[in-house]
DNA sequence: ATCACTTACGGGTGACGTAAAAATC
DNA sequence: GATTTTTACGTCACCCGTAAGTGAT
């Protein structure tokens, strides 16, 4: 059986194309390097290498042998970090989304498990969270759509709704409903890390200007002191603890102003992460 | 890096199931088996094992770890099994064929190469030889028909035709052409070793029987001293040294007594390969 | 008593570094 | 002269086997 330190090497040496130029990259001396390779070729049984005075290169041989090397020294580090995240997952809940309304809904709904876990949530776009998925980096992640695949399953969880909200000198203060092409051209304050919602407002004011506000304090300051309208959703108003009276939030009456957020995750998904999901979802 | 001794014994552990049992089929000791699986574990910053008094069982992650291992275990064996294969196939030419007309054809007009390396050729099913010819066991394959992938390339090659040999004494003796509709029913004496063929006599004369002999020369034999019929093709009859001329050969005038070959060989062949397939079928 | 795993101890292989030589640029 | 590869030699790590110990069947 061929040592892994071996294909290591080899790889190495594709990579930088020299002995020593290797061993510097390897943390070693570049002779060990060279009986190395030799000892390579003599396990194999196969000239890998065209062998000049000073020069040492791959021979088509060594490099199909210096390809099946990387493959499996990438298989290598997929089992070390895939172990890595297997235990990982056993106390730890980690939670992608594509928008943040889902995560502020899930995070109390897990109340009773946070002595035995610890939650970690993340917003990003979908392809991150697809890839994330896939990798066992989240075990759950938050789309605005159902995927349709064997792999995965997709649970309807959440209608959130998004609201204007305006102080009480706004025009539109006294509506009880007021629609994106009414708002379209305004200027906007709002919170820079909303996700899908981002694109969503962008498309439908196409004449609108956004300014986003990464820190949730400032924002908050901002918009006390500022008469521009803001963003608020149904659910972003149940979990905000000090409502400022000074604002006023008024539902879009348009049906994109409702995203209807699923839960997704892979079908192979162990029994107790399949529990957890079942106790977010009645927890609605 | 994790040795791959390693991951070979967890890989045994998991086949076997006790360490005893393992060290057995690696020809270690037990004592080693315990230290490496402890050394793994380690390793890996994980526990791996239940660990009871008497017992050693794989936990999860103990089982994720072992399929990764196999893996990478199989990985490396395709390599050294590759890489082998990649140095014979250099002075070595190995051809699989459906029938064994096409090989009578090509290995004479390899004539000039026959001191730079060594043919060998192989009579099989289709699947065997596809497997074979994408496992590169075989550097091309003789198909009745072309395949449509983006993997290989289907060069037509050569039809063969198909007789009928009779004696003369035989009441068909006389025709120029015959069908196998007039010949079903009758007894045949065939060579045993004609791939695609035999499945297509036995299905165009259903009632007929056939009496298959392995040996070509006892073959011979027979037919000199027998009144059954038997079959012959166009290109056995170009490449046959001692023809029979107590025997006729009257070709099958059906369009399904025809058959078309082609060359198949994967499109990632190398130069020298496809210069060889340009020198079959320039011969032709 | 047998079986299965672990711990302890000693040995031999082998992977490494240093040193030195040969050859090329 | 600087760089690259190869060979030689000594060292240390590590993987293995043997022997002994513990607990379960």
């Amino acid at each position: 059986m061929i040592g892994i330190y071996l294909l290591e090497q080899l790889a190495a040496f594709q990579e930088y194309g020299t002995l020593s130029e290797s061993a510097e990259h390897l943390h070693l001396s570049q002779p060990s390097l060279s009986r190395s390779m030799q000892k390579l070729e003599k396990q194999l049984g196969v000239k890998l290498f065209e062998r000049h005075k000073n020069k040492l290169i791959l021979n088509d041989t060594g490099i199909l042998a210096a390809s099946y090397a990387s493959r499996i020294l990438a298989d290598e580090a997929e089992m070390e970090t895939q172990i890595a995240l297997h235990v990982r997952n056993k106390t730890a809940l980690s939670i992608g989304s594509c928008a943040p309304g889902p995560l502020m809904n899930i995070l109390p709904s897990l109340a009773g498990r946070c002595s035995e876990m610890t939650v970690s949530s993340d917003l990003t776009t979908e392809e991150e969270l697809l890839k994330g998925l896939y990798a066992n980096q989240y075990q759950m992640i938050i789309l605005n759509h159902p995927v349709s695949s064997e792999e995965y399953t997709s649970t309807e969880y959440v209608t959130e709704h998004l609201y204007l909200s305006v102080n009480r000198m706004h025009p539109a203060a006294s509506y009880h409903s007021i629609t994106f092409k009414e708002m379209d051209g305004q200027n906007f304050i709002m919170y820079a890390k909303v996700g899908v919602w981002d694109a969503l407002v962008q498309k439908k004011m196409p004449h609108a200007k956004f300014f986003r506000q990464e820190n949730l304090e400032a924002l908050s300051e901002i918009t006390d002191n500022s008469d521009l309208p803001s963003f608020a959703t149904d659910i972003a108003l149940h979990y905000q603890s000090d409502r400022h009276s000074n604002r006023i939030t008024i539902p879009f009456s348009d049906s994109d102003a409702s995203i209807t957020f699923y839960i997704i995750c892979k079908v192979s998904a162990d029994s107790r992460l399949k529990q957890i999901i079942r106790q977010i979802i009645s927890a609605v």
